[in-house]
DNA sequence: TTTAAAGTCTACTAAATTAGTAGACTACCA
DNA sequence: TGGTAGTCTACTAATTTAGTAGACTTTAAA
């Protein structure tokens, strides 16, 4: 169960975001080149956050990217979601009329709790606390 | 980030075998036909939760297979780790010397963060927990 | 009004993983 | 010694992942 490269590399381009938060347009280049990822695929990692509404976009001349609203707004749970899609481990949480077991199925309940302490464990973060993580860890690579 | 076929049906395969603890060997093809699940493909499911030493198995006419413990002695973390592997969301946690990021990384302390918590909801429940909860919520389909 | 810079859209692909199927083989009890 | 039951290895179809590629649209500024 190891996360996709959409949603480690999305993750770190919307910090990125969020460190230059009010600076005005940040272009894609700049950002895969600090963040060491392919243009062409944070191109598409990008336009799932633009889609879940969390960057907003600048095209033409002097445009680029930033976040849609205050870094202190955004969960990450908010984020990863965006990246990596529902965050269910199991389809029969979302809609347990697909498996005939569901009334007794105890295994349910496991991944239910699982999937609880994940997702609290993202609402309690926001972006604005991986900014302040980052500040006080210090800036590698150029960030 | 879905949970594995392997994952789910392994789980109920073991819990299974936990409702039935104490009667002897199980057969594996009860087992299959109790879970709705393909004989062939759940000898490969219970191998792994064998080579854990979760289960033991029994050769021959009139073999099967067993839970290797007492069920209160078997958390969830164990089991789901011998299905799906280390229950690690990104390698870097388990090895930092593979990003040379890693040490300016705030994204890793997320990943940390959630793979704790989800940990922790798998080491607070046993075997027993679900045998447990499985009576009080009833047997279905002639488990 | 042209031009270059920037995001957007769609299609393609190689590699890896998942979810099995198949079958020959080995061990054990009666 | 026969049959029952687990074991081992190989194969495969489908899906997902992790990108690459390129033509297209929008816009600021010269």
């Amino acid at each position: 169960m190891r996360l996709s490269t959409k949603a480690r590399y999305g993750t770190r381009a919307i910090l990125d975001l969020a460190m230059h938060y009010g600076e005005g347009p940040i272009l894609i280049r700049d950002i895969a080149q600090r963040q060491g990822i392919s243009k062409k695929y944070l191109e598409q990692i990008i336009a799932a956050l633009k889609g879940a509404g969390l960057v907003k976009s600048f095209r033409g001349a002097h445009g680029g990217y930033a976040l849609a609203r205050d870094p202190a707004s955004i969960k990450m749970s908010e984020v990863v979601q965006a990246l990596e899609g529902p965050l269910t481990l199991v389809e029969c949480l979302e809609d347990p009329s697909i498996c005939s077991r569901a009334p007794y199925c105890v295994a349910m309940e496991v991944w239910a709790r699982v999937n609880r302490a994940m997702l609290d464990a993202l609402d309690s973060l926001t972006l604005q606390d991986l900014v302040d993580r980052q500040i006080r860890k210090g800036l590698g690579y150029g960030i």
